[in-house]
DNA sequence: GTCTATAGATGGATAGAC
DNA sequence: GTCTATCCATCTATAGAC
């Protein structure tokens, strides 16, 4: 019975998969609390209670861990998108309003950076991976552009009147205003503000960025 | 006469600023174009042609060489925006408007970062602090808020109409559009929009972020 | 003051026992 | 497959010669 032959292979694999995702949880953990430079695979296989090797059996090295985390969140997220663009194309006849293209684009990381959400810490990843990302994310970054091509082109068919080349700056616009939502900007912003300001109130602030951007698309 | 107590202090004086200023220059040009973990103290001395040492000889540790060459450049920056805010509040009989604070604040990174210009190198290293910055810097961007003041203070003298807690939120917006000027950013919109978005064209994208701004502000 | 040589520490990756 | 021990590269910082 001690033949690991014999044991039943379901259980190897479970085990397995088990300490994979071990790692990859606390790889995400860490990575999101403290920066990608700033943790070593020692501190990973610590925090996830497996041993040294485990990063490199498993991922191959630390970055290929560090790629596919960042793979799997971020289409995990742009999916979301995509299914509340589909959704608003729905209700209003394969037209949506600038409004509610917009909104599919801003909801679901929102939803995800809400305090009380389990994901607020993949999305804590995400945005690292933006500025801190290794040259393998940053060229994912720069050339997979598909999901905002669904953006851009909703957009457009919502303001056939506006032409092209203004329709991409304003997008380009609007996603500066989701990408200025890090946790150290409303540190910032609390800061100045005496305190008035409550990040925390997410629909209320999600009505804010969509009042702010859709004035910015009528202009 | 090869006494180095005889020879005319200024010689002295003057080479040893002449190597803290190469060792400076070359730190803040590596920095920007490859990024502060990227970057050892031997790319830099060995870029700036002077031995090992002078990093710590003349600034201490890396970390100060870079918070030294971050003060400055920040500091440079926001004088500039606050002698725009106070030109144009001179023009206005001290009350100037939303789109002339507006562009106070725009302008000043966006000629730093025009493509010809010298500043150009200073600016990326700015944009880079931001993501990349160590605790030092983060520290004093989330609490020197001091100049934002200024720009949130004009902004609610120029809408007394609006709370005070949107014209915050509505400045973290704006905030979020200029942060989103990075290089990175720009090259990715031009895949996007199939090379129709020229952001070389200083003018025209300042003008288009205050169309945008100024809309989301009047709304 | 400048420079070389090196200390001292850290981290990614892997060989080899079990 | 798991784990320990270790290799090897890299980096900052500094001591000490000149």
């Amino acid at each position: 019975m001690t033949d690991p032959l014999l044991q039943d292979p379901s259980e190897t694999d479970e085990a397995q998969a088990a300490t994979k995702a071990a790692v990859f949880n606390a790889a995400e953990r860490l990575f999101a609390l403290h920066g990608f430079q700033n943790v070593s695979v020692r501190d990973i296989t610590a925090e996830a209670g497996v041993n040294l090797a485990s990063v490199n059996y498993h991922f191959g090295s630390k970055d290929a861990l560090l790629f596919e985390i960042f793979r799997r969140r971020t289409s995990e997220l742009n999916r979301e998108r995509a299914r509340m663009l589909h959704e608003a194309a729905t209700r209003n006849g394969g037209k949506p309003t600038v409004r509610d293209i917009l909104e599919a684009y801003f909801a679901p990381p929102m939803r995800w950076a809400a305090p009380d959400n389990d994901r607020r810490i993949s999305m804590q990843f995400i945005i690292r991976a933006r500025s801190e990302g290794t040259a393998d994310m940053r060229d994912v970054l720069r050339n997979d552009v598909s999901h905002l091509e669904r953006f851009a082109g909703a957009l457009m068919a919502a303001r056939p009147d506006l032409p092209k080349e203004d329709v991409y700056w304003r997008l380009h616009f609007v996603l500066g205003m989701v990408h200025n939502n890090r946790f150290a900007e409303f540190d910032r912003l609390h800061h100045l503000s005496g305190g008035i300001t409550r990040e925390g109130d997410t629909d209320a602030l999600l009505r804010r960025m969509l009042d702010f951007a859709e004035a910015g698309f009528t202009a």
